[in-house]
DNA sequence: TTTTAAGCGAGACGGTACGTCGTGTCTTGTT
DNA sequence: AACAAGACACGACGTACCGTCTCGCTTAAAA
């Protein structure tokens, strides 16, 4: 089976989808999504405006696959517990850990940038949020599963649920609060720990 | 002693000031916020464009007055539990009604433009994001604390941090999940009860 | 007999009509017709705008009573020959005066914004440029007329053919030459009185 | 050798040119130099505005460049007098196409408006006089050097001089008389010949 | 090889919204 | 009444982007 059919002419330039969406990322973060133009990732690109056309057809695209390709994620992942980590311990390290990435002020534009590109692309929205968040959610689930097996968590407990309720919060206490209120997210830390006990 | 010194000049008609608004809340029903524009809005309102620059910079800050002015108010805020309702029942309640809401493309729309609007104006998208969840805070947290009186929750409970962080899930799943995903938000439910259950 | 009924209510500010008048004479030059705002003129007077629209409808309007009122005159006009005098000496005499009257940048601004402000109004073009002209156009006349009387003129040469000729070359000369043709107006002097002369 | 390097892009629409002088000139007779916009203007021609801008930065600019091009010539310009034809006849008759050229209210509107053009740019004044007058000038003067062949006219009188007053002349009665006054010009016919006469 | 087809930078095109400014009119309270 | 102040509906200003369309050119597969 062939898949792959050669398409005959010039084949389009890596390159220029490369600057692109390194382009898009830069002045996103430099100037917000509202500020962002096709026309100024084109020139920072050192692109014609059509190269940019005829790959993505709106900068809520272009923003999208910045996400998908990882040029943009948020949070740093990897928070895997060591050896002698607990549930508690874990959890509260992730959640400062999140703290502190969407206390910089490039990371909480980007996540803004993110809640207004989906705002437009209705299709995409869910796809661009959870593209954006998917990392985290693996993360802390794999997070939780281990303390479970380590018995600090309670094996019945819906762990999927868990991991969207804490990266919903971080990311409300985050856009709502400035600066965030980690002591907020150690309560919920508390909170969300005591639930998940075994009983 | 007269401390309102009457100003000069023709008075700002107050009618515009509501025209504005309801048609800003109208039309970013309709389009959604990336296709509202000054222009629209003063046509709908039936209004000079200068009339409305005169009144806000940007078509953020007509938002975000929307949103104070309690015109966008995205879920309905009378979750009074009955008499006889307790914790768990009020809480999911609650969820459920928020989840209803969210379900509702129109709301899903405000919630959508909120963001976006949120991601220009920097300065104001603390303020923006918190009077539009003012209402849904504070209803959530007298129910805790009815809870608390109740002995259903224990007194030690951070309530604050709760509520934020069943707000922040609840806009989170309704972003990242079309349909809103309701058993998250019950297993949610579940979860947040066994954390503030008394032990 | 007293045609002249009282107005009631408070009678209109002298002083208003003055203030607004030197306002558009000293923009107008500082500025020219185009750029010459009823906004601008009503700052300038320290008058609200409706005390100007109260008096005129319109900047051309304004322009020509400054032009009637003599707020705007080109050319000095006290050519009145010596009396020893001669027609040749009179002509050439006026002739050099109006060119280097209309040498002067603020001269030259205000005749164009003089055939600006006639281009807009239609009705009272004509007597807009009449307005303008007709000290000059007396002046001349009366040369002439003098010049008839000593026989240096023919009798019955058109005088007032003469004067507008005159008036027209000299206008068209300011502003089709930068510098203004002064040998051509020595020429057209020549001319003028050859062809005056009596035969 | 090619010293014409192509120009990158898309080449510029020399049918837009077109329109839009076109369109400037209709809407010009039709209201005036002061009621002429920019917008009504790229409207009429069927193209963008940002069209018109980038070829002309003012009204003033097309308005001489409607001139330069022809489309604006008051005065049909083919006055070479017959072969039996002298002096006196070609001047009165030139006069006289011009006085009824002027009479027409188009070509009235379109002097004005060149007045009023010119006052607005002061650089292109003069420029833009000139090039309204240019074909007249030239007529004229070929009229009158053809006199000074048939010894009509004297040999040392300033031809320019002369062409310059008479259009200044004309110019300005068509300006400050409605209906122009026709005996004015036939006096100053005779004056000039007179003048111009052989002594 | 030559042809053909697509990509490319550049920039013009018809549009639309921007935010500002001026117009002429209309309230305000004061003189 | 007239006045200063300033809001009002309107509409042109000149700019910036939109998404599309030529241009001349490059690049690589197909003929």
């Amino acid at each position: 089976m062939d898949d792959e059919q050669r398409r005959r002419g010039r084949p389009r330039s890596a390159e220029a989808d490369r600057a692109i969406l390194e382009a898009a990322r830069d002045l996103l973060i430099a100037d917000g999504y509202e500020q962002l133009t096709m026309q100024a990732i084109a020139e920072r690109a050192g692109v014609g405006r059509q190269t940019v056309y005829r790959r993505w057809p709106s900068k809520a695209g272009i923003v999208a696959e910045a996400v998908m390709a990882g040029l943009l994620s948020p949070v740093p992942s990897d928070m895997a517990g060591g050896a002698d980590a607990t549930a508690p311990a874990d959890l509260r390290a992730w959640l400062h850990a999140a703290a502190v990435g969407l206390s910089d002020a490039t990371n909480l534009t980007i996540v803004r940038a993110l809640a207004a590109a989906a705002a437009e692309t209705d299709a995409g929205a869910i796809r661009l949020y959870r593209a954006f968040t998917e990392q985290g959610r693996t993360d802390l689930i794999d997070l939780l599963r281990t303390a479970v097996a380590r018995c600090e968590v309670r094996a019945d407990a819906d762990l999927e649920a868990a991991a969207d309720a804490i990266q919903g919060a971080v990311l409300y206490t985050a856009l709502a609060y400035r600066p965030p209120k980690v002591e907020h997210l150690d309560s919920l830390a508390d909170l969300l720990l005591a639930g998940l006990a075994p009983r």
